[in-house]
DNA sequence: CGGAGACCTTGATACAGATCAAAGCCTCGG
DNA sequence: CCGAGGCTTTGATCTGTATCAAGGTCTCCG
């Protein structure tokens, strides 16, 4: 699938030129007229001065970009689910986040990505030219203050995670994982993860056995129930008593 | 000591009104005039919109900020050494980065602190007031551009240091953490740490005696010596080994 | 409908690093 | 110079999580 990657220029149909801010392209930034309103607004000003160039369909766990590659676009997910992870030469795999409808990943200061970017599931993603974005930040502070806030927001939920990687027992990481995912994931009372053991594994820096034995620790504490067939659908039965685990 | 912490206008002789942008007052922004080069320019063009209200000193062990206190300073490390942290409420501790001469750390988007500061030996640090540091990025994208580059420096380094807590062996981390601490703290060939065991594996996410066993590997392979009477006086021996043991 | 493969759970065992313990060493104040 | 207290090392043991292993379940596709 990897002449599926977009690369610059050679997408047919696909608009190199970027607006300049100011003669902008209005795009309803909500994946669909029906869904959750979060999605919207998180570009800010950005979604003014830059604009969206298409959406690109990645088929389950296909890479999006890679590490070190040169960062050309900004990515948003429309639709689906998306994972962020470094490797170890020897193949051990930090994942440091899942994206999810409305998030934006990808975003780069610097040439290159951190992370290499995989479809967790089918997933539908908007891509946004960068055009040299360090030169309108450079003219244009409110795009220059989305940016920073963005960045932020990154940095915050890196430096939380960092404490549960450092210092957090399997039961808190695992806890801690489930309430993250709550508000993002729960519809209708269940929570649907896309994302398999090992990937929350790898997020929790554990092994897949232990994500298991703790969703099943939890399950027979009563804290959570798991619907029908699956083992990814989750239903909270006690939030209160969650919280108290993830100290 | 706590009487010691800068409250706004409460400090005799500290000036409390910022000044405009524009009208600069020129700051040496270098510890001593001899000293690593590094340290100057961090603060890029915010060293001009910015003035810098005074230097302040803290004793070996007291607290700068608190976590979630409200974020009035920004603060650069003119002498000494200072450990930004986390904690659960049981104590576990999380170091989130040692910052040494002409490093700048307390930056927040948001209002609060995200970290308690401490400082690891009597430390000189620079005050600068924010003043509202969001209004000023409002006006003037230079700024808010150098406030981007200060975050996504702290956001690398972060990432970097969720894998190494995630997925690296005791081994590999005290490896990286030298390999880290080696260009910042290494002069004359000699590497003197300020920072105790128990800060080290704090930040590492191990046990003091864990570090201490790995150093103790480490000079026994012939990768590293203790020098004189000292066990913070460190001498690499051997860099090329030393990284390739840290995957 | 049936079979292959991916994913998940559960059990047994191993081990890296934590914990407990004690002794050596350095620092600094008196 | 001496002694108390903090820091570091080193050893013995424990334990939480990894690893190894096997069987169960779901999905997908022919």
């Amino acid at each position: 699938m990897h002449f599926l990657r977009p690369l610059v220029g050679v997408i047919p149909g696909m608009q190199t030129n970027c607006l300049k801010q100011g003669e902008t392209m209005f795009v309803n930034s909500n994946a669909h007229p029906g869904s959750k309103p979060k999605a919207s607004g998180q570009l800010g000003e950005l979604s003014r001065a830059r604009v969206i160039l298409s959406e690109f369909k990645y088929n389950k766990g296909t890479e999006i970009f890679g590490e070190a590659e040169p960062a050309e676009y900004i990515y948003q997910v429309a639709d689906g689910a998306v994972r962020t992870h470094k490797l170890l030469s020897d193949g051990r795999r930090q994942i440091g986040a899942f994206h999810l409808a409305g998030d934006i990943f990808g975003l780069e200061n610097g040439a290159t990505h951190r992370f290499t970017a995989e479809a967790i599931v089918d997933t539908t993603v908007r891509l946004m030219k960068r055009c040299s974005l360090e030169h309108v930040a450079e003219t244009n502070a409110l795009v220059a203050l989305d940016l920073l806030n963005m960045t932020t927001r990154n940095l915050r939920h890196a430096e939380d995670h960092m404490l549960l990687l450092g210092r957090k027992t399997s039961l808190e990481r695992v806890a801690a994982f489930l309430l993250e995912m709550d508000p993002r994931l729960t519809a209708a009372g269940v929570m649907a993860l896309p994302m398999s053991r090992r990937d929350i594994a790898d997020y929790l820096g554990l092994t897949l056995e232990t994500v298991s034995r703790a969703l099943s620790h939890l399950h027979g504490m009563g804290i959570l129930g798991f619907l029908g067939q699956t083992q990814r659908q989750i239903v909270l039965l006690d939030r209160m008593r969650l919280a108290e685990l993830d100290l």
